[in-house]
DNA sequence: AGCTCATCAGGTCAATCGTCCCGGACTCTT
DNA sequence: AAGAGTCCGGGACGATTGACCTGATGAGCT
């Protein structure tokens, strides 16, 4: 093995880790196996990890960087506000089909979180932090073209989470579709009426 | 130990395990912990199971069933629509808030279901289940109320099943905030114009 | 009462888990 | 070149897991 500093060991582990979690489940991700992904012996593991609670919080906080990348590159200002909705949700969605296995994990790690005494915090982060970009993201907007939010942006950034999160977790629950695009089509009418001029 | 036949056992059993998923998590529903729950010993549990397998699809089908009974019972038909639609919301909500574990198992047992091999089935069955639940209640509703729907039904029932499980999902991780009534009110004026007649 | 069989208790087993230890090998400083 | 500090490999330990096995127990039928 070629030997490298402790730091990049842990980025290295950490990758190794997500891999195996996204194709088996965090189940069986044990030390062994994410050691072994790694082509790393396992005593390296408890050299660069105090313990596996450790691997685990450091893949918890890089998946969710991970997500919320995602999502910002996900929206760009269009012609119109509809236009950059429909865009939004359409690219978000597009990396949703393409990479089931990532999102199925961010799931996993939430309840794990929840699940793990002294972890309840990192899913709270997680899904704050969801929140709070969605939130960015309506202000970025709300900067670059004009319009009314019907709603308070705290209100409307949290729907946006939740009814992403669940249309989400039903594709991955129950697979290709033709429907989804249909949902689609109504909640992006739905979040376009939300930010529009109440008055016509 | 008193003397009961196979079937009730099992459902004692069943229960037993949902309470000890629920409290500590489906990691920790090992054999032993289960059968200690139901106050019976280790070797109980294999007379009436075959294997652990075979007692959490019991555990998954059980749940499901329960789920749509919750659902079922918290939509009744009231003077107007959106009242329906805001006090079927309300009791949902009431319910998720007061057995908060219970809602947090099925979304586990969703992914373990997912995640084990041969077990696929379950988890989609049970947010089929769900599907058809609210597609059933919309029908019921259809026939009583006179109403159009802008969508198909197919879509509004998905799209419904999509938004309370991520709003729930949501509630679950960032636990209570005043923010929610809002986003539910939201969600209620959207569902009820989904459901209006499109022509005023 | 005697018999039969469902029911239960305790112990045991192999497999797997996270963790740890010890010794060797490499790298950098002096 | 010598030593100290850093990295890595193999092996081992104790704990826990699902599964199984052998006898005892007692209810219900004849």
């Amino acid at each position: 093995m070629a030997r490298m500093p402790s730091a990049e060991r842990r980025r290295q582990l950490t990758e190794a880790a997500i891999r195996v979690m996204a194709r088996d489940g965090v189940a069986k991700a044990t030390t062994r196996a994410i050691a072994a992904e790694a082509g790393v012996s396992l005593s390296v593991f408890h050299y660069c990890f105090d313990s596996k609670q450790a691997l685990v919080e450091s893949v918890i906080t890089t998946i969710t960087d991970h997500s919320v990348t995602m999502v910002k590159e996900a929206i760009r200002p269009r012609a119109t506000l509809e236009e950059t909705v429909r865009a939004g949700f359409q690219a978000y969605w597009n990396h949703v089909r393409t990479h089931p296995d990532e999102h199925m994990l961010t799931y996993e790690l939430t309840q794990y979180a929840l699940r793990q005494p002294g972890f309840e915090h990192l899913a709270r982060r997680q899904y704050e932090v969801y929140g709070a970009t969605y939130a960015e993201l309506i202000d970025q907007l709300h900067r670059s073209m004009d319009f009314r939010l019907r709603v308070p942006v705290s209100v409307l950034a949290r729907y946006l989470a939740a009814v992403t999160d669940g249309l989400t977790l039903n594709y991955l629950v129950l697979g290709d579709d033709e429907t989804w695009t249909d949902i689609l089509d109504t909640v992006t009418a739905h979040i376009a009426g939300l930010v529009q001029a109440d008055a016509h």
